[in-house]
Formats: C-alpha cells, structure tokens, sequence
RNA sequence: GCGCUUGUAGCUCAAUUGGAUAGAGCAACGGACUUCGGAUCCGUAGGUUGAGGGUUCGAAUCCUUCCAGGCGCGCCA
C-alpha cells in the first residue's frame, strides 16, 4: 500500500513541484506519525524542499495538501500541521482494498527482483576442540537470523562455518589425544562416544599448560604442527577424527538452537591451507606487500599503531608461517572468485572490528578481490554481561558453557509451562517447554541493538510480559486456539475484511508493513528491527483480541473479516518469529 | 597516547537514520462485562536524552570540546 500511496503522490505533485523548478523530488517518502492522531502517514517534503522552491515551507505545505485533498477515492483528510508537515488519513475503503489485495498473495515478503544479490554469512565461527560458551551464542544466532533475512528476500545465501581447526593449538590436541584415541580405537571402541569434547577441551588445556612448564612438550607440539601442515598422513587421520568428535557435539548444539548450519557449510582454515601462499604471491604482485622486521606486511595510511607510527597488516610472519588474517585475505579470494559472491557478511564480536576494516581495506588495495564493488560488512556485536555487569563467567571464571544454559532456560520455561497449563500431557510440556526456553534465550539477545553490550537475566527473557519471546508465542497460541474453538481449518481461512472498529484498523495497518520490516533488517543487518516490529503487531493483536470479540461477533460479515485479521495476524507472527530461528506452538 | 564504541525514566531497552508532545516492558499506584487462553487489556505517575557549545524551520541523532564506562592498537585467533 505504501508504495501505491508514494506513486500516488509523486504523480499527483509532479506538475506543483515543476512550477517551482524541482524536477528531482524521487526521494519523497512518506512516514508513519508516531503519534496515530495525526494520521496514517506524514509528508515531510514541503519542508525539505522549501529552501530549493524559495516559498515558505507552510505556503508550499497548503499547496500539496489542495492537490492532494483532490483524491477523495484516497484520503478522508489531508491536512497541514506543524512547521509544514502534511498528515494523511486514509479512507477505510482503501485500507481494506489494500489488505484484501495483500492477503490473496502466498507469500507475506516479496522477493528480490533479479534473482537478487549472491550473499556469503559467515557466522559461529566455532574452535575445534573447544566446547561452545556464551561468547559463540551471538554470532551463531545473528548470523542465522540473517541468512534467512537475505535468503527470504530472494538472494542466494552461502552460509559459511569458518572453523578454528588449523594451527598449534589443533597441533596440540593431537599430540595429547592421539594416544587415549589409538586405545579406543584397539579395543574398537565407539570414539565419538566415548572421547567427548569435553575430554577435548580438558586435554587441550592440560597440555597448554604443560608446554609452559616443559619445553620439551612444547617442541613435540611443534613438531606435531609441522607434519600436519606438510600433509603427514597419521597426523591429518588424527586431525580429522578430532574435528569430527568436536562438530558432532557442535551440531547437537546447534539442532537445539535450530540454526541452519551444516557439515556442508563448513570451510574453516584448514580449507585454505593450500591458497595461502598463492594469496600472499598475489598480494606480493601488487607491490604492496613490504618486508619489515623479517615479516611479509602490507601498510596503509589510515593506520596507525601506537605512538602514530605506521601499523602493518602482517600476511606472513617471520618465520614463514601465516597468521589469521591471511586466512581471512585468502576466503575473501575464493569467495568472490569461486563462490561469485557480490555482498559478504561476517558476523563477530566488535572487538575484531579493527581486524576487518584492515582486512578488507588490505584486500581492496593490493586487488585480490574477484569482483571489485562486492559489499564487504563486518556486522559487530556486543558482549553479553552477567547481572555483575561483567562479561558473563561461571562462579568460578570459566566461561559459560551453552549447553548448560540452554538446560537451564528450558528447565526453567518447563517450570512455567507447568504451572500455567498443567493440562497438556507431559510429552507437549516438554516440547512446549524446549521451544519457549530456547525462544527466549534468542529472542532476548536478538531484540537488542546488537551493538550494546546485553545483561542476561533468564527471570527477564522468560517474563510473559513486554517484548519478549514468550509474549510473542502466547498471542500465536491464542490465535490457534480461537479457530480450534470456531472448528474452523486455520490453514485453509479466507475472508474479506472490513473495518468496524479502531482497533481493526490499526492491527491491518501493522500487518501491512511487515515486507517493510524485513527489507530494513537485511539492509542494515539489524535484526531486533524485526523483534519490535514483531512486537507492537502481538502488541495491537492484543488490543484488538480484547476489544473485538470473534466467535461470538453477531455480524457475519464483521466475523468473518475478524477470523481473517486473527489468521493473518498469526501467519505473520509466525513467518516472523521463523526468521528469527523461533518456533510458534499451536498451544503452549 | 591514538582509534573504535557506548551513555536515554529507579531498572532493562526502543525511537521509522535530521521530524511533530522522546516511546515500551519491569517495578509503583488505580481500573477491566465469573474471560474467544487474565500468560491479557486500559489508565496514572516517572525525562534538562552524561555536560557545555555549534549547525537549522527542527537535534537523542550531525559537528566540536569536555566527563564517564567498555574494547582495540606487529607477527594469538
């Protein structure tokens, strides 16, 4: 509607603005008031080109508003308010056409024209033989939210796991671990069983502290690390069975939190081994590249170290080894060269934001890019606090192990559940239970501007109440169960709607701007756009639930088109929370 | 020292990217036909948007100077 409303106004003012000389006014947009009283939407334009026009901004205002007015189909009133602003209140009719013609499409976001823009998201980002904490739950679930963001709209999304799988601390797993897995493996034991990752992890840090104490471990470490760069056999059998226990546990993870990702998605640094030294060649060819204090860097003007002297990217180190920003430079070759991707997406704490703006300035001026106008965004995030305002540590300052939270949050949604509908069996508690938990957990940290740092709080994130996932499931639930009441097949539902109360009205001006929405959150790769807005709409559903009575509504016609508010409301609140990674029960 | 980032109601957060009287939830107070699921709804109260200056029709938002917190700054990732 929007849309049909702004081409309506263009054509409608194009021959007002040409008497005062403005031929580019394309960027006239219209707005919604924040306050309702002063109509459906705004025009701000009398006052943004009021200067360009030479007439005051209130003469110009009252000129669009007689051109306007003209289209009584259209508007119920225009007026001019304030210091120009024009207010638009939209004839019933028109809203109702609107949404009747918005409600016979299939799908609720339109797609992007084109065939769209192939994307690359690279997120989660795990270490291998490190059990999941905290610190990976906001890149694994921003990054989710995303891709299916992007996807949604049509462009081809390449979601990308770039491990932690190669280098010394992988060397020293190995080490440490290739005896206990050739016991296993001697008494053909079960290996993914029976070496858990959290026997990894143990062992990683057992032996990271011994080659502190002890030099000679450190050296056999060493020395581990250069037969499995050089492709020895036994070490790379190793290596792999190591991966493999740590992503098995990694992928139960990420089942529970139903995010997307696959073995098929995974290309860590061990995928690039073998480009790094045709990358850094390459970087080397477009004399850049400068040796300094026995290293391979790259340096740029608009970096500067410490005391302003100049701040090198380093893309070999001294002793010939790479570090993580070759890995970085060479993915960044063999995605725009192999993978064709025009916008790429990296989802990782802000403390690494330095790391991409070098990166990817390093990638731009030595011309290793395949595609040199693709997007390259560094999408940063905050860190999640504990009620200390402290990053998030157990009592004993480990880091939080995921999997013991995402217990603890379905634990507690059980308890919940439990008490307010004791009457479903304890199979559906159990299921309700898991999807409000790990909804919640989501939702709490996706509904925050990522940028901030976020305090946990299970007691906030679980309250029925506000903008939370709870609250957002419940009004689902409610609606389902208005039709089970009606006996009415919600999947099949269809009426025509017609405005006869307020609180109609504004709950079908909320759902037509859901396309709106989603498209905000690709572009600015935000997704709590998308949690308030899916949050005001169960917000005038509940007003409207209150206020207008469905089942026992007398008029058919105005129960009819109520049924068909309350399907659609659920169809979006639902397709919503599913592009937030969040499941929408039927009841719960 | 330099750079990035944050500062909004007692608390946790928004604010359509420069728009109208800065909005929600929690907490507080007061209401709602034995209720299509009260896990809800409506209302009251709560603000010098860290401080000052500037830009303009208009600033939480842009520029500038301070104050306070967090993070980063050559071979870890």
């Amino acid at each position: 509607m929007k849309k049909r409303l702004i081409t309506l106004i263009h054509q409608k003012l194009a021959g007002l603005f040409a008497n005062y000389g403005i031929e580019d006014f394309g960027f006239i947009d219209v707005q919604v008031p924040p306050d309702k009283a002063n109509g459906d939407f705004s025009l701000n334009a009398a006052m943004k080109l009021a200067k360009a026009a030479k007439c005051a901004p209130q003469k110009l205002a009252a000129e669009m508003v007689t051109a306007l007015a003209a289209e009584k189909d259209w508007f119920d009133r225009v007026e001019v308010a304030g210091p120009g602003f024009i207010n638009l209140y939209l004839a019933n009719n028109v809203v109702e056409e609107s949404f009747n013609d918005l409600a016979t499409r299939n799908e609720l976001v339109e797609k992007a024209s084109a065939g769209g823009e192939v994307t690359v998201v690279d997120y989660s980002s795990v270490n291998i033989a490190k059990q999941m904490h905290v610190g990976h739950l906001r890149s694994t679930i921003i990054g989710d939210v995303l891709a299916r963001v992007v996807e949604e709209l049509g462009n081809p999304v390449i979601r990308q796991n770039h491990l932690g799988d190669w280098g010394l601390p992988m060397a020293m797993v190995i080490w440490k671990a290739g005896p206990e897995i050739a016991a296993i493996e001697g008494r053909n034991g079960d290996l993914v069983s029976e070496l858990t990752l959290a026997r990894l992890e143990e062992l990683y840090k057992s032996v990271s502290a011994e080659c502190k104490e002890n030099p000679a471990t450190a050296a056999a470490c060493a020395d581990c690390l250069v037969r499995l760069q050089n492709g020895d056999s036994q070490m790379l059998d190793l290596w792999h069975k190591i991966v493999r226990i740590s992503m098995t546990e990694v992928y139960r993870i990420y089942r529970l939190l139903d995010v997307k990702l696959l073995e098929e998605n995974e290309c860590g640094e061990s995928f690039y081994r073998d480009m790094l030294a045709e990358t850094v060649a390459e970087i080397g060819k477009s004399g850049k590249m400068v040796e300094s204090q026995g290293a391979q860097c790259v340096f740029l003007d608009e970096f500067k170290g410490k005391d302003g002297s100049p701040l090198p990217v380093i893309v070999q180190k001294s002793d010939g080894a790479f570090n993580y920003g070759t890995f970085d430079l060479a993915a960044l070759r063999y995605r725009t060269a192999k993978l064709g991707a025009q916008r790429i997406v990296y989802v990782t704490d802000a403390r690494q934001a330095l790391h991409f703006k070098q990166i990817f300035a390093v990638a731009r001026a030595t011309g290793i890019l395949a595609q040199a106008d693709v997007k390259l965004e560094h999408v940063p995030f905050g860190s999640i606090l504990g009620e200390d305002n402290k990053p998030l540590k157990t009592r004993s300052g480990e880091n939080v192990k995921l999997a013991e939270l995402l217990d603890e949050a379905i634990e507690r949604a059980y308890q919940v559940v439990n008490e307010k509908n004791p009457g479903l069996s304890e199979e559906r508690k159990k299921e309700v239970a898991r999807i409000v938990g790990i909804g919640a957990v989501k939702y709490a940290d996706l509904s925050q501007n990522r940028n901030n740092d976020y305090v946990f709080s299970f007691d906030r994130m679980l309250a029925l109440n506000g903008n939370t996932a709870p609250y957002l499931q419940y009004a689902h639930a409610r609606i389902c169960s208005i039709f089970r009441k009606a006996g009415l097949d919600i999947d099949q539902y269809a009426a025509a709607v017609v405005i006869s109360q307020a609180e109609e009205r504004d709950l079908i001006m909320k759902l037509m701007d859901f396309n709106q929405a989603v498209i905000a959150v690709a572009a600015e790769l935000r997704p709590h756009i998308l949690c308030n807005y899916l949050y005001e709409l169960a917000s005038c559903f509940s007003s409207f639930y209150d206020k207008c009575p469905v089942i026992s509504c007398e008029d058919e016609k105005v129960k009819a088109s109520r049924l068909m508010i309350s399907n659609f409301t659920r169809r979006t609140l639902a397709k919503g929370l599913e592009l937030l990674g969040i499941s929408a029960p039927r009841e719960m």
